[in-house]
DNA sequence: TCCTTTGTTGACTAATTTAATCAACAAAGT
DNA sequence: ACTTTGTTGATTAAATTAGTCAACAAAGGA
């Protein structure tokens, strides 16, 4: 039941980004740095996230990545499943057809549940609620956002 | 964010269990071939279970396994623990100390509440809740539950 | 006592997944 | 042209998963 370091860095490189936008775009560079993640993994990353329609990027100097919505468009459960599939916890709650004993199986039923509880937390949860969090987390203290 | 086959034999093979006790000790080889597990590897998912406290065995002729408490006082969240290890979706929220940005990281606290929600629903179902719910299941049926 | 049955344990292995890195490329600006 | 920045595919080392093999331990029965 773990999230793998794609859904992990890329939910922090988002965090960050949407810290960070102002009139430019911002630099994959920078966004590593600050959230120590390799350059050339986080570029794996952000495939994805640009196909799934959450970030726009522009190349060349003067380039780099953008939110392609508003913070408060983009749920945590759209980030995790373009990073990590689906947050079914077993096979068999997205294809029934790969176990026999799908129809009568309880513990199915449960594993279900398991996942509505998951879908639960990071479908009401958005980029901007994130961001709120950090800010009010930090308020008082002069710490920047990992600078 | 999956449950390894561990965690979804283990249920599956206590549920059996707990669905199939009776007078005598039921025999692993029974339960693997009702619920289509290879004994060999049934057999390593015991140990654990037992050493958890949650099945007590015999060996020898007329041995087998019976659950060492009543299935009302054996919850989900128990075997998954003790079959998959922690249930956190990342290690920061067992171990803070295994990464520096722990204290002032709003993505922990989401991956937290995550946590949160995964136990609300492994905490509050008990290996009797399954027995019911199977039970209710077939019930008009004249279905066993995988004889 | 010896044999059979049943659970226990450790060693090993093949396949898969994860977490990257390397390297060539594409596009945008100067 | 040249530099900067993002894009993509190939490759790899390490870890994890899902088992199997095989020797052993204990209980009961003949």
């Amino acid at each position: 039941m773990k999230l793998s370091t794609r859904g992990q860095y890329g939910t922090r490189a988002l965090l960050d980004l949407a810290l960070h936008r102002g009139q430019r775009l911002v630099l994959l560079r920078d966004i590593a740095r600050r959230q120590q993640i390799s350059l050339q993994y986080l570029e794996h990353l952000i495939a994805p996230l640009i196909a799934g329609g959450i970030l726009r990027s522009t190349r060349g100097a003067r380039g780099g990545v953008s939110l392609a919505r508003a913070p408060e468009e983009i749920r945590l459960s759209e980030i995790v499943r373009l990073l990590e599939g689906s947050i079914a916890p077993v096979e068999c709650i997205d294809n029934p057809g790969t176990c026999t004993r799908s129809e009568l199986c309880v513990t199915r039923d449960i594993w279900g549940e398991l996942k509505q509880a998951i879908d639960g937390v990071l479908e009401s949860t958005t980029l901007q609620d994130l961001v709120e969090r950090q800010k009010r987390k930090e308020g008082s203290n002069e710490v920047m956002y990992y600078i």
